[in-house]
DNA sequence: CTCCGATGTGAAATCGAAACCACACCGGAC
DNA sequence: GTCCGGTGTGGTTTCGATTTCACATCGGAG
């Protein structure tokens, strides 16, 4: 790889008139400018980013941080993100579940990155804290919990989201509605739960603790959604409605309803959250709740280059908003309750069986 | 945040003896070890990578570039990837379509990396020579045309995939079967085109020109198969099963044929290509072949540090192999072009009018 | 007792670019 | 004619780590 020097030396000027022509920094004569300009082309010169990144203390690169990457939620919101960075020569790192949590921050403070994005860290905030990493290093958050964040930080208010979807069921005469969704640790957690229990309590319906169905190891494979319907409907639980917390646990146990024999939407209403594409794609399609991910991304791009340039750390709040989209796979409940226990006690012996298995596993 | 030289000072010692310390080399007496060790805990010290990269030529960190982020089947390939990477202390950075061509080798190039990861190059050949860039940089790339490259390569044979696919279709009594896939340059840069081909000739079957469906514009959409499945619909092409290139594209053909009422597979039999964990939540489940992703990220890591560790470029190639895993999607042909056209004609004009309203989106 | 290799440590050079400082030239204002 | 700010360029230092070289000490072999 040619250096500076090199260039320099072909150019028969100094490294710092190079430096300058490249960075468009204090005066060049025209024809010098050109000279080293052809030099540059001749010997396929690319600046080095580290050495460059280790004078200026800039590395234009940024680490996002993500529970999974199996999720196309998130890649909506990375596509935002790269798309307001990618222009300002920004490249981005992805860091997942996979990255050992305790050894990646290391990686990530040890001065490679210009900031950092957290996607929905609850898992994050186990281990570290992010007012802390904020006041080393720039950050951002996407976050779904209402928390108040230190720093810059896209919000979404999920609890209302799953209000309304759980109240479009309601108004539809669904009345045992499952919830489908994670464990967190501590209820103010989980706006989706709240949400879904705002909408129970104000209708006066009865939260039967069959119907609160919590996965709580995190596994960020598709077919969560599908193991734990197949295992509710082993149950005989009543019910007539999922709300799921997002579109993958609604597909998958869509999944398990279908090959129960259940019929979506006349025997069980299924609704999501978040308007993956795969959503659009599935049969019956599903209803859900748009959430605006490419925006989300292209909005936390542009707090990050805030707290980066301008230097005032300011504590801003964005909240973007969700909207209800009516597909297939939602409907008035007629006698469902009765229909789904039939089917139920069709396929209970077989089902009961691969429960154990993975239970298990 | 804290330098070498903070340690060196605290432990009272030359920041030479705190780098031998941290990289375990050279001659370091006990209790001086014992010293700077404590010294670095105390100061919360993390080695500044873009120092380190500089003078050591090396900076853990490496390229993927693949074509689209969208894709489930690339994740498990990252998975694989980043498994056998993240234990030796690499990092990972995307490169994807959102990226200009034009510019993110220049990037990749300037130093950042050790090395690069090419995942389905084929829209990265139209601008760079590989070959090139792999005497630059140590490059491994995984590709499915069987092209020989000059770097090494992790290759699955998709032409035989293919004619694995179309050949149990054709068992199964299909005659009018669609290819739906994407469309390239040069016909050898198609392998499961010519699987497919293979297939037909092989068992004196007739192509008609309407049986191909090439979509040309690369679109990274997860509804490219449903758009265009909608629109073969409309065309009253008389066919009975669909081989598609890959999942995704299966998943939406799926969805455009369920959407016009069309039976699967009753009607009309669906199979794609890569197992991606979506084709077994989707209702009916997907015929498909089983491609061994994770086994091909893990298999490409390895080969890149042989080749970033082991200065021999060893051109090796390793071949993965499929298998056929049948699920739901196909069955036998009864009279099945009869039932799908006249599905077709009960549900044409809706159909049209949906496909419009997507289109302009 | 001397010599030598193994052990242990520090000063200084180095990686490649950018920033800082110094200097030189030129034209116009006073 | 002198002074001064704008223009243009080069030498040197710096970023933070590793690496090389040089040097000191020590124990055992000859």
């Amino acid at each position: 790889m040619a250096t500076n020097r090199d260039v320099a030396r072909l150019a028969g000027v100094s490294p710092a008139t190079v430096s300058r022509v490249l960075n468009d920094s204090g005066y060049v004569a025209p024809d010098v400018r050109d000279r080293v300009q052809r030099a540059i082309a001749e010997l396929n010169y690319v600046p080095n980013r580290l050495a460059r990144g280790l004078r200026k203390q800039r590395f234009a690169q940024i680490a996002c941080v993500l529970p999974s990457i199996r999720n196309p939620f998130y890649h909506e919101i990375l596509l935002g993100i790269q798309e307001a960075g990618l222009a300002r020569g920004y490249t981005f790192s992805l860091f997942h579940r996979i990255a050992k949590k305790e050894e990646y921050l290391k990686v990530i403070l040890g001065g490679f990155y210009d900031g950092i994005i957290f996607l929905s860290p609850f898992e994050v905030e186990k281990v570290y804290n992010i007012a802390e990493i904020g006041e080393v290093l720039p950050t951002v958050v996407y976050d779904d919990r209402g928390h108040p964040f230190s720093v810059p930080h896209v919000y979404v208010n999920l609890r209302e989201t799953m209000y309304t979807n759980v109240t479009k069921l309601i108004e539809q005469g669904h009345r045992g509605i499952l919830f489908l969704g994670y464990e967190f640790a501590v209820e103010t957690d989980n706006p989706r739960y709240l949400g879904y229990m705002d909408a129970m309590r104000e209708h006066g319906l009865k939260v039967l603790p069959e119907y609160l169905q919590f996965i709580a190891d995190f596994d960020d494979t598709l077919s969560v959604g599908y193991k734990r319907m197949t295992t509710v409907l082993q149950q005989r639980i009543p019910f007539t409605a999922v709300a799921a917390s997002n579109d993958l646990l609604a597909i998958g146990a869509m999944r398990a309803l279908q090959q129960a024999g259940v019929r979506i939407p006349e025997d069980v209403s299924v609704v999501g959250v978040d308007d993956i594409e795969m959503a659009r794609l599935v049969t019956p399609a599903l209803s859900t709740a748009r959430v605006p991910k490419r925006q989300i991304g292209t909005r936390l791009m542009e707090l990050l280059l805030g707290t980066i340039c301008g230097d005032e750390v300011t504590s801003s709040t964005i909240e973007v908003r969700t909207s209800y989209v009516e597909r297939e796979s939602t409907g008035p409940s007629a006698t469902g309750t009765q229909l789904t226990q039939a089917s139920h006690a069709s396929a209970g012996v077989d089902a009961m069986d691969r429960t154990e298995k993975m239970r298990g596993a």
